[in-house]
DNA sequence: AACCAGGTTATAA
DNA sequence: TTATAACCTGGT
């Protein structure tokens, strides 16, 4: 068991976002959740993270770059609050709110799998995948399985991904494992990439838009400016400021407003949008 | 029963 | 270039 500082972050808050999809509640108020190399255990008291591991290795800098604790998020929001005097009230409820560095595979997958679906469903999916083809991992008498392999993905033909239910996304699946075929290192090549060339290597991949392209940058690699415009976005802007457009309208409206981290503002309006609809999860 | 879910693609105007 | 229907599936 190990003690992290983790500031205002909120644990629950964070990890029901929305942003995730590989983790449990348990009946103590502590999560499980499944990393790309381990599963822990974690619980917040205050400003701290205590966190248990099946893998004690490097487990502090794991959970430090896990949930983002280097970066100054107070910094930015006290930015942020000077270029949109109403958008304030949004700030102010979403301080504990941290964006997750999550496994890019696991990212390309999850969101390939999340277009046009609900949050249980997604999970329910991605988990099948991970009993399918991941490893498993014991921990504290309970087994959990890992997100596949690189080596294990391409091997995967249509016919093994029908026990997964993602219906019509199949064949998305199929695309972006003939595109891992081609692009071992795809993960390095996106890193030495801008954000807006990395966008269009990734659409490439059929089935992958501007919205999961985005969604992958920035939760699988914390690219801050990028722009996961959905529906829960389109609705906030629209209630917010009174403006209404296509995705690339309101992406420019937005780019305009807030210059840098519009990744992270536009997280906040679908955190803040979904809170007050009282829709978690 | 009809509609919807953190979208994207194919097709038509 | 922009708009609209169709899409698997399970839940309400």
């Amino acid at each position: 068991m190990i003690k992290v500082f983790c500031g205002n972050m909120n644990l629950s808050e964070t990890l029901l976002s929305g942003q995730c999809f590989r983790f449990y509640e348990l009946e103590d108020e502590s999560f499980d959740v499944i990393l790309s190399d381990r599963v822990i255990n974690v619980f917040q008291s205050g400003k701290y993270l205590f966190v248990d591991s099946n893998n004690s290795n490097d487990l502090k800098n794991v959970v430090i770059d896990y949930f983002d604790l280097n970066r100054d998020y107070e910094k930015i929001i006290n930015d942020l609050k000077k270029k949109s005097l109403n958008f304030v009230e949004v700030l102010n409820c979403c301080g504990s709110y941290r964006v997750l560095k999550q496994d890019p595979l696991e990212m390309l997958f999850s969101y390939i799998i999340s277009q046009n679906n609900n949050v249980k469903r997604i999970m329910g999916s991605i988990e099948l995948f991970c009993k399918s083809y991941g490893n498993v991992v014991n921990f504290r008498n309970k087994e959990y399985y890992l997100f596949p392999t690189y080596d294990k993905i391409i091997g995967l033909k249509s016919e093994d991904l029908q026990v997964l239910k993602i219906g019509f996304r199949d064949k998305y699946i199929l695309s972006a494992v003939e595109f891992l075929k081609r692009n071992k290192d795809f993960a390095s090549t996106i890193n030495n990439m801008t954000t807006l060339d990395a966008l269009n290597y990734l659409m490439q991949i059929k089935g992958v838009g501007m919205k999961v392209a985005s969604c992958i940058l920035l939760f699988g690699f914390a690219r801050f400016d990028t722009f996961p415009i959905d529906t829960w976005v389109m609705k906030f802007v629209k209630n917010f400021y009174g403006f209404d457009g296509n995705i690339f309208q309101i992406k420019m409206f937005l780019e305009e407003k807030f210059d840098t981290n519009v990744g992270l503002c536009i997280q906040y309006m679908f955190h803040y949008n979904r809170n007050i609809n009282k829709k978690i999860i």
